[in-house]
RNA sequence: GGGCCCGUAGCCUAGUACGGAUUAAGGUGUCGGCCUUCGGAGCCGGAGAUCGUGGGUUCAAAUCCCACCGGGCCCGCCA
């Protein structure tokens, strides 16, 4: 017998014994919701019910008291996996499962399935278009940003062995002002080759442009200040040019070739924020000098990207470019759709989109999760010259999304929260309720570094490239000292999965709705609770089916009566329920969580108690498919969230 | 000022969506053990927690409600 979910069958098994219970013995009650808990203690059984106690209210009688009766009335007898069902404590209903049964049940159905164990498919597939990383192509991706990939990425995974269809989008924001400053910098320089990785190269770049367009953009206002008599203003912005300076010390320090360069081909002109505006509104017009100049310096810095993201085995179905929607009509159509709705007016002459107003009219507040009384601020659609926001062509690309998906799913920062509301809002207001229905902000929390904020402007970030790096290295010196005997390429291939798996794990561990401070031991971590362990542990299972060198033949599962080896049969009875919670909840730490408790049973099992020379052979078959089993669930496990599952290492 | 998120041993984290069992679960660090057979990236044991604070709801609260405190983020004709 095989089962995709053996513990899933197991509970629906239990709720209805207890329903048919219920409405035999109580057939004036009508039929309430059953739902089990997991219990504390394996002592207690496997599923618990505290059903009792609402029914005793309504029945005037003891909480136990009810328990014994419905446990009287539960007929086991034509049920496969309850061996008995007791009450217990105040009015608890424990049913406890059939370990022979439901051992076997379990260990042939990973067995037999065994890649595809655990991931239950949906009855529902849908098109989803997950977009994740999404980085602004002008300096390299951040340990910051690399959050943002690494819960995509998984995300994408979990919901396509799920059984949905789902394509993975990077959405390339070159409309703003920055990607003009870059290529402002990158034209003066004479649209050089890369002498090095090319968004780390396009990074310095940018940043030393944009110090030195700020610094002679506040020159002239100090000149404007002085001119108005404006004290207030001179202040201000002589400390604001203090501060800039200071950056440009800096900068001029860690480049000072390009730095010097730059600042002398910058200050060719009157007023380069003139041209950088210039050169904005010209890409934005289609202007082929203008189109051809930014996205070849965008292409060079996400050819950086592809690099980095190939090295964590992340890939992306659609690279999706902002300018895109903007050239072609979309853009303008949404708008004037909008225009013509009850929800945009106009003030001081730039377009406004009364986001409140959508709110109450369709009465969205409590399905949004908002108090009645919050005010949701409005967003402005477009500037007083004409040209769009952010915000406006993220609605254009949404409804282009929604063209060829049923839900998206946007894995962006907490910080966008407003904005990602409004977009929804918007949607709503244009009539495309449903789509609005299916929008997903998969909002995460903030990557911060312990001492200093990090800065894109000012140079100061920790590359995701650095982190990797870092923690192949690491993982290079480990290797070599546990496994000198390994051959030099082995050891490379090992440092590679182990650091790269270690970083990820970092990443995706954590509930995505908390901070994250990122430190070096963290991410470096390569004991318990991190890829490496879990890693080490498969191939320790690996090692003991290696040196059994037989297939299991007459596994006795009714020997697997001590309490550890039942509690791993558990665990990995659960595997599928855990998969199904972890794609329904977007949990992907759940995973990681997971591997882990799995690996750390598993762990103490095979320290204490013998597989290859148990007391017989029966015992050692058995213990032989549980090892088979774990080792298969734990590479099913990894593989969910992107982590080599190795052999050996 | 308004809104959102976070607050669990020295440090890091699970549990919170859906309230349940005398003892709140791991890791790290700390103290003490383990060449015992299958690889010590490991295993075993000890100490270590007012679950941010105060109220409330409930037979039952880390979990739900209210208020407050601490930290972060957002409230741009930026993205």
């Amino acid at each position: 017998m095989v089962s995709e979910n053996p513990f899933g069958q197991f509970r629906r098994e239990c709720e209805e014994a207890l329903a048919k219970a219920i409405k035999k013995t109580l057939p004036e009650i009508k039929a309430p919701t059953i739902t089990l808990n997991k219990t504390p203690n394996i002592e207690f059984g496997q599923l618990a019910s505290s059903i009792c106690f609402d029914l005793a209210k309504k029945l005037n009688q003891k909480p136990i008291v009810v328990a014994e009766h419905l446990v009287k009335a539960i007929d086991k007898s034509s049920f496969n996996l309850i061996e008995k069902v007791v009450f217990a404590g105040a009015g608890y209903i424990n049913f406890h499962v059939d370990f022979t049964k439901f051992s076997a049940l379990t260990l042939e159905s990973i067995k037999k399935l065994k890649y595809d164990y655990g991931f239950v498919k949906t009855a529902n597939p849908q098109k989803i278009i997950v977009e994740h990383t999404s980085v602004n192509p002008l300096h390299p991706i951040h340990i910051g940003q690399a959050r943002n990939p690494m819960l995509g990425d998984a995300l994408a995974r979990i919901l396509e062995y799920r059984g949905h269809q789902v394509s993975r989008h990077y959405y390339v924001d070159d409309v703003g002002r920055q990607s003009s400053v870059v290529a402002y910098g990158y034209q003066k320089l004479g649209r050089p080759k890369p002498t090095e990785k090319a968004d780390h190269f396009v990074g310095k770049i940018y940043t030393v442009t944009s110090c030195l367009v700020e610094i002679n953009r506040l020159k002239r206002a100090r000149e404007v200040a002085v001119a108005v008599r404006s004290a207030e203003e001179l202040v201000k912005t002589n400390k604001e040019i203090d501060e800039w300076m200071s950056i440009a010390a800096e900068l001029k320090e860690k480049f000072p070739v390009l730095f010097e360069v730059l600042m002398a081909k910058i200050g060719e002109d009157e007023n380069p924020e003139e041209e950088i505006n210039r050169l904005n509104r010209a890409y934005e017009d289609g202007e082929p000098n203008a189109k051809q100049l930014i996205r070849e310096v965008s292409d060079l810095c996400l050819e950086g990207f592809k690099e980095t993201m190939a090295r964590v085995e992340v890939s992306y179905d659609s690279w999706d470019w902002e300018s895109d929607f903007v050239w072609s009509t979309q853009v303008s159509e949404v708008m004037q759709k909008l225009k013509t709705s009850p929800f945009v007016f106009t003030e001081k002459g730039v377009l406004e989109f009364d986001a409140e107003k959508v709110a109450q009219i369709f009465k969205l507040k409590s399905k949004l999760g908002l108090s009645e009384t919050h005010e949701i601020p409005t967003l402005t659609l477009m500037r007083a010259d004409g040209t769009t926001l952010y915000t406006t062509r993220d609605v254009a690309y949404t409804l282009w999304k929604f063209g060829q998906a049923q839900k998206v799913i946007n894995v962006i920062g907490m910080e966008q929260s407003l904005a990602q509301l409004q977009l929804k809002l918007a949607l709503y207001a244009l009539g495309y309720g449903e789509f609005a229905d299916n929008f997903v902000h998969f909002a995460y929390n903030l990557v911060t570094l312990p001492g200093y904020k990090m800065s894109s402007r000012r140079g100061h970030y920790i590359t995701f490239d650095e982190v990797l790096d870092e923690a192949v290295l690491r993982a290079y010196e480990e290797v070599s000292k546990r496994s000198p005997q390994l051959s030099e390429e082995e050891k490379r291939s090992i440092a590679n999965f182990v650091g790269i798996g270690a970083v990820r794990y970092a990443l995706v561990d954590v509930d995505s709705s908390k901070p994250v401070v990122f430190t070096w031991e963290r991410v470096l971590n390569f004991e318990t609770n991190s890829a490496p362990y879990v890693q080490y542990t498969h191939a320790r299972a690996c090692s003991i089916l290696r040196k059994a060198a037989r297939e299991p033949e007459k596994p006795a599962y009714d020997l697997l009566a001590e309490r550890l080896e039942r509690e791993l049969i558990l665990n990995l009875a659960g595997f599928p329920d855990m998969f199904i919670e972890a794609t329904e909840y977007l949990k992907p730490n759940n995973i990681a969580d997971y591997a882990n408790a799995l690996a750390d049973k598993f762990n103490t099992f095979y320290n204490a108690l013998p597989v290859i020379k148990a007391d017989s052979q029966e015992l050692s078959d058995a213990r032989l498919v549980l090892t088979q089993a774990i080792q298969i669930v734990m590479h099913n496990a990894l593989n969910l969230i992107g982590i080599v599952a190795p052999e050996k290492m």
